[in-house]
DNA sequence: CTATACCTTCCAGTCCGCAGGAAGGTCAAG
DNA sequence: CTTGACCTTCCTGCGGACTGGAAGGTATAG
């Protein structure tokens, strides 16, 4: 079981076989060696590299990122410090993501409650919402929303 | 100054007009009246409604989400339950979402942590980094560390 | 009249990480 | 020989949120 095909590759790590061709287009895996009939084949190496970079993915690595880290290897260069400051770049922008979320979630709960602690009959208009558009300042009374919200850094959500 | 063209909104919101009218097309907005020439009217009720859009996208929402909040609202089905159960379903997500964030990142605190005690000479390994992919169990390492590390002093500033 | 700064529409491309499928080659079992 | 499980390449699409450009109309200032 020295050498494997793509299919064997993909059910060891978990990784699509469509996403390791990808890998390899976009540098992630190296061109592999063939076998006479034009089959990749791929040592257990691989099987590690891609369970890395499984494990890299999961701590919010783009494969971008991945493949820097991966090339700095290539290289014999260190990669320590390379990682290090990508973790520490990502640790940072998970603090502030977690801190507007947050901000955003109590915003939302004072505005829930308000919205609780209303007389039903101010519920009535059907081009005014108190919930949304709060009463506080006294706008236009057509048709105002409010900016409730502040800054927060866009999500790129990846529910993998 | 009561009606603006696209441009006037898009300085005034932070919005690109590209933007704005995209918003138009996947209905975020709805459709402007135009004046005679075709361009594209707005009142300053739209710089309201484009400034929630902002903050609420930034609170991490997608516009799919925000038409659903605005479309409710504009059809006066929004009563404050209707705003509050989505207020409430939109709490939850934030809840879970923060939760994981802050699993993620105390596994990269850990992560980071054992990285800082590693010894570099560990990390040579071209297959294996033992920042990310940590010796759980303690395999046979092939590769005695015996090599000095070359600096890499360039680093991809990388600002998202 | 021209320059320019707007505005209009439509069509295309971008980034990310793949998935789906067509059309075909290969290989072992029955 | 056929079937089915593999493998190959190439091409398209998706979702989300846009951006860019072409080709044209319009308004205003000099």
């Amino acid at each position: 079981m020295r050498a494997m095909n793509i299919g064997e590759l993909a059910r060891l790590t978990g990784v699509s076989t469509k996403a390791v061709r990808y890998y390899e287009e976009i540098g992630v895996l190296n061109e592999p060696e063939r076998s006479p009939n034009g089959y990749r084949t791929y040592g257990p190496d691989t099987v590690d590299r891609l369970r890395f970079v499984k494990d890299a993915q999961l701590t919010g690595l783009t494969l971008a990122e991945i493949t820097t880290i991966l090339d700095q290897r290539a290289r014999g260069e260190s990669t320590c410090e390379h990682v290090m400051s990508l973790l520490d770049h990502h640790l940072h922008e998970l603090d502030s993501r977690i801190k507007t979320l947050q901000k955003t979630r109590s915003k939302l709960v004072a505005i829930a409650e308000r919205s609780r602690a209303l007389d039903p009959s101010d519920c009535v208009d059907p081009n005014r919402c108190q919930t949304i558009a709060p009463p506080d300042e006294f706008k236009d009374p057509d048709h105002a929303a409010a900016s409730e919200l502040h800054k927060a850094p866009r999500e790129h959500a990846h529910t993998h």
